[in-house]
DNA sequence: TCAAAACATTGATATATGTCAATGTCCTGC
DNA sequence: GCAGGACATTGACATATATCAATGTTTTGA
């Protein structure tokens, strides 16, 4: 149980058993069906996820109620409305399954309490959020400095798994692009080789 | 010495003054004119800075060699290109003053020595790169989720400092807009009240 | 197994923003 | 103190992308 949840940790991190024992304490199991919600706007996110299984999207809803997906995730990834889990505010994203999933749950209280008497835990949260803060920066600096067709390209370089996995509106819309306007893209790009 | 860089340190964690005399061990004072550069793209990121005074941008380059500013610094914020600065790669960032400034650089060696010996050190960091991250999201979900003008009424109230320190050109830069849309975007709001 | 929904594609048109250019003002450094 | 450059504004025009609509295909669920 917990594979995939370890596994990233020990690539990070290496646990004893022991500890690895200890941690799963910590852990709760959470099984969602494709298209059911793991977080819904304006809740208060109470746990972080992690995937073991299946592919999450987050969402936001503009002024208009339409959908922009800020994140996929998939086995491995971490998902949550960071803010909300955090500050305990209600959160701004909506969360659901874009395929069965299996997640590991972190709860606040199991997370302040490993923080707090684990080291190797904040280290690897230390880490986790320099990643992350890396990756979305990175994500920034394509949007901004490349072309269309360089984003897309540089997506599917970065992310093939989701390119097959997600349906290409969805994509269109993390782009931030009509479905369209990525499908106009995608038959230049094929017309051109 | 270091002022600012200790009072937003101990905003987050209390530390005794052997704490205080300890770190500043690791830190490195430095000047900067206004216009100079603290790291220039394709160079390594060796340090990690504080504004303690002034102001700093950082911008890329896109293909056609147009610049876009990505951030700015003002006293108390922390600036550098992170992913060049963690892995030991070439920068992607430009970063320069704005104003004189009086900066405190942090090199990689002190970094990690730091975390290493100074669990007080790495909680501070674990919750600056939490902070960092949470504020980039909500920067990106602004981004996809407002209309300009609510972006940009969102970008004076999150910033006042910077809309009254920063040419109005470089505010367009850093929302991705040209100067002309600015210009207009802003007499169409003058004008409605 | 079939009907309905979800999805991708393509065309016609609308619109927001960029680009280019001209003008005037204000800094700023020599 | 002045000249040149940086900056903001405004107008005319170009262009990329969105929007609306129609069509065909694939997936899904009863």
């Amino acid at each position: 149980m917990y594979e995939v949840f370890f596994r990233k940790f020990n690539e990070k991190i290496q646990l004893t058993e022991e500890e690895v024992t200890f941690v799963k304490q910590y852990l709760t199991p959470k099984k969602l069906r494709k298209k059911q919600y793991l977080l819904q706007e304006g809740d208060i996110c109470r746990n972080i996820c992690i995937v073991e299984k299946g592919a999450l999207r987050a969402y936001i809803l503009d002024e208009h109620g339409e959908e922009h997906i800020t994140a996929f995730a998939l086995e491995g990834w971490t998902m949550g409305d960071l803010s909300s889990f955090i500050k305990e505010e209600p959160a701004m994203l909506n969360i659901d399954a874009l395929e069965d999933c299996e997640l590991v749950l972190i709860s606040k209280s199991a997370y302040i309490e490993l923080l707090k008497v684990m080291p190797k835990f904040e280290t690897y949260i230390r880490i986790l959020m320099t990643d992350a803060y890396m990756a979305l920066q990175k994500n920034m600096t394509n949007m901004i400095s490349l072309s269309l067709e360089e984003r897309y390209k540089a997506f599917i370089r970065m992310y093939p798994n989701i390119v097959q996995r997600v349906p290409q509106h969805m994509i269109a819309s993390h782009m931030g692009l009509s479905p369209e306007t990525l499908s106009r893209l995608r038959s230049r790009l094929n017309s051109r080789k």
